[in-house]
DNA sequence: ACTATCCGCGAACACTGTTCGCAAATGTCT
DNA sequence: AGACATTTGCGAACAGTGTTCGCGGATAGT
């Protein structure tokens, strides 16, 4: 660990090689979260899946920390960014896409802090910011905006990747409707009244609730002549 | 273990009477975590400080992540909910404040999961609700609405106790400008490079920001007649 | 008083992250 | 070629983790 973790040299030094590179280690990491979850991310575990021992790892990395953020950079690299079009609601559109589509793949990835981020990342981050350029707002609004977004796709993934869990593991919904009676929650209770017409675990309107919160964010951030149709529909 | 978490009867039963309650042990949870951050939080922690054992814990949850639920369905109750005055940017704001001031109390909040929510969170829920109800908003807008706010709130405070720790623990910003050098973001340059008259880091403008978040989400959300003046600085 | 029931808890189990020191392997220099 | 410096891989250990089991004792209803 002479340096943080993305500033690495590969300048031929004295000793024996590296068996291993820290994109092995990080693909590693990120096959084993994905497939049997973030608890099963154990020093050991990975070594065993590297072929090596729990102490070598701390050859390449400095503890579990880093691990995390390594993982958090290897699959942003899956970001595959067409050019920028000018149309900030398309471009802004697209990346998001992509990111809600990344989240859903590797849901783990609300559990990593957004601290120290590596090459990619940034990548990502300089992609949006330049999505949002044409927009042409201050370098604080700017980043409000892309916190705003980055925030939002987060959030909706988790939320839907939470359904998909309470689902599976029966207790979801009705506990909470068991609640209702308990306490008293009239404003909830009068918006579960008035929409009883539509199932709400309706998975086609994920897509649509989704859209609509950028369009909501990218109307209220991004100047007006720059949106096509930017009101969502109300009742 | 009986029934889930929030619905245990508190009727007289056979044997001896629990030593501790469920607030009790919230109680401890939170303080701890308050004082020595969440790595802090184990069983045997949390036993010795309620002068009980560990083993006796699992009398009272099931597991570690019953913790988690107890301790952020316990400083949820901190909030103290004005009545609702019907101008929907006021009461909205009053509340966002708060669970931001929360999320500074307890900046573990943003780690633990927001499944199972119990009693206290509901009513935050609730209030929120009935904060976003003169918008007239269909029940699909206004759920969204209420995630598009708390994952706002949220996201900031991580924003600025993840600020607050990377100030103190040296390579921050420093790191990131190394990286611009080594790579090549041009958006992310240019934002760099217009905007060094004011010091980003500048503490005073982040309740300029915060607020600008949610009014630019509000804007895109609720009806414009709702509003006073939606539209955010620019330049 | 009897008994069903519940509580507290000592002890154990399988793991966890992390450190230390040593042997082997490699590059550079004389 | 040989000596040296340096770096890697790793066995072993340490302190601490979540969780389970089964016991003894306290309690309330009958």
């Amino acid at each position: 660990m002479p340096t943080s973790l993305w500033l690495r040299s590969d300048e031929p030094k004295r000793g024996p090689r590296p068996t291993h590179t820290l994109g092995d280690i990080a693909a590693v990491c990120v096959d084993l979260v994905d497939r049997e979850g973030m608890r099963a991310l154990s020093m050991r575990r990975v070594a065993e899946a590297l072929g090596t021992s729990a102490a070598s790892l701390y050859r390449y990395v400095s503890g579990k920390d880093d691990l995390l953020a390594l993982m958090a950079d290897h699959v942003a690299g899956e970001y595959e960014f067409a050019p920028l079009s000018g149309d900030v609601r398309a471009d802004v559109l697209a990346v998001a896409e992509q990111s809600r589509a990344l989240h859903q793949r590797h849901p783990w990835l609300r559990e990593v802090p957004a601290t120290d981020m590596g090459p990619n990342t940034v990548a990502y981050l300089d992609h949006l910011i330049g999505a949002l350029a044409p927009a042409k707002l201050d370098a604080t609004s700017t980043m409000m905006g892309v916190a705003l977004l980055s925030g939002w796709v987060t959030n909706f993934a988790a939320q839907e990747s939470a359904g998909d869990v309470a689902s599976e593991s029966g207790g979801g919904a009705e506990h909470i409707a068991t609640m209702l009676t308990q306490g008293d929650y009239p404003h909830l209770a009068a918006l579960f009244a008035h929409a009883d017409k539509a199932d709400p675990t309706d998975p086609l309107d994920n897509d649509a609730a989704f859209v609509a919160g950028i369009e909501a964010m990218l109307f209220g951030i991004a100047p007006p002549d720059l949106q096509a149709q930017p009101r969502i529909p109300r009742s």
